[in-house]
DNA sequence: CCTGAAATAATGATTCT
DNA sequence: AGAATCATTATTTCAGG
């Protein structure tokens, strides 16, 4: 088994100059970029199987993209709805007065676990929150807690056609 | 080392009557749901030190937890500014017209890398699409093509204090 | 559902190219 | 940077409670 995504022996050379990108990412680290994305418990026998690289290689390979930054750990992805969690929904937050992040009450509020994601933005908004709950009357509750950061804005999430992706490095 | 999230002993009888919750996750399913979601390349015989089980009994729960969909796969999470991507955004569509996600010119859009997720909601908007680009040029090209759907609202992320919080099976 | 033991496989350290 | 070797650990399978 195996030999799913290869890449022609000619683009392995130690020095890559072709196909290697400026922001220092060669073929070999695009092709273990997307396979621990998509399957992160792949063995390092396995994924050297794949891009045709001994496992001590690619535990060298790995340990730099770790350690420089690029992967940023690992986890398993779960199901919401399996966890018991019916309702997934964004809540866009317009602060009044002076509330930020960093208030005691805010940080607070983050920690709840069916407070999935909160992203400051610019925009028309100043928060994204993201939710997890179990029921509309869970979502109430929630939304309770929210609206006394500000005024919200809420979209229940139907479906998610695209879910986390994996990210190629950028081509440049 | 380990025994850093240990259960005591009395709650993991073969049969859990007390602390198991109706959804049929007990509370060693819950540790490791934590666990590898977190830390998601932990080697099982690490993983059973931790929850205090065999190797061979984590196998199993992680197994079971596999095929019943609450794990759905495994994955490296990435920094997708080291990754060339300098911003991240959220970009809201109103479609005009007939367009839904079915459509050929949809589905080929969702294709490309820097999408990284969509939301069909139901709210102010019809979907909410979450977006990488390398700069400001990247997501003037991007919003033109997402703009051929319908009408678009930005949220540029300027930082994300919660990003993919571990979460926990609810309670009930 | 779990443990324990035995066979197989993966990993990490070292050395060499 | 990567390969090859070898000592150490981990994983898988299966018998049995």
């Amino acid at each position: 088994m195996g030999d799913l995504v290869a890449v022609p022996k000619e683009t392995r050379s130690s020095r890559p100059a072709a196909n290697e990108s400026s922001s220092g990412f060669d073929a070999v680290d695009r092709q273990l970029l997307e396979l621990v994305q998509t399957e992160g418990r792949l063995k390092l026998s396995e994924l050297g199987r794949r891009v045709r690289l001994s496992p001590a290689a690619v535990t060298e390979r790995l340990r730099r993209l770790e350690t420089s930054g690029a992967i940023t750990g690992y986890g398993a992805r779960v199901d919401p709805r399996r966890l018991g969690y019916g309702i997934e929904a964004f809540i866009r937050v317009n602060p009044h007065g002076g509330y930020n992040l960093k208030h005691p009450r805010t940080l607070e509020l983050m920690e709840r676990p069916e407070i999935t994601e909160v992203h400051h933005v610019v925009g028309e908004d100043c928060w994204i929150v993201k939710v997890a709950v179990a029921d509309t009357v869970h979502l109430e509750e929630i939304l309770e807690e929210v609206s006394a950061l500000g005024r919200t804005t809420t979209s229940i999430v139907l479906t998610s056609p695209v879910r986390q992706k994996p990210l190629p490095p950028v081509m440049r």
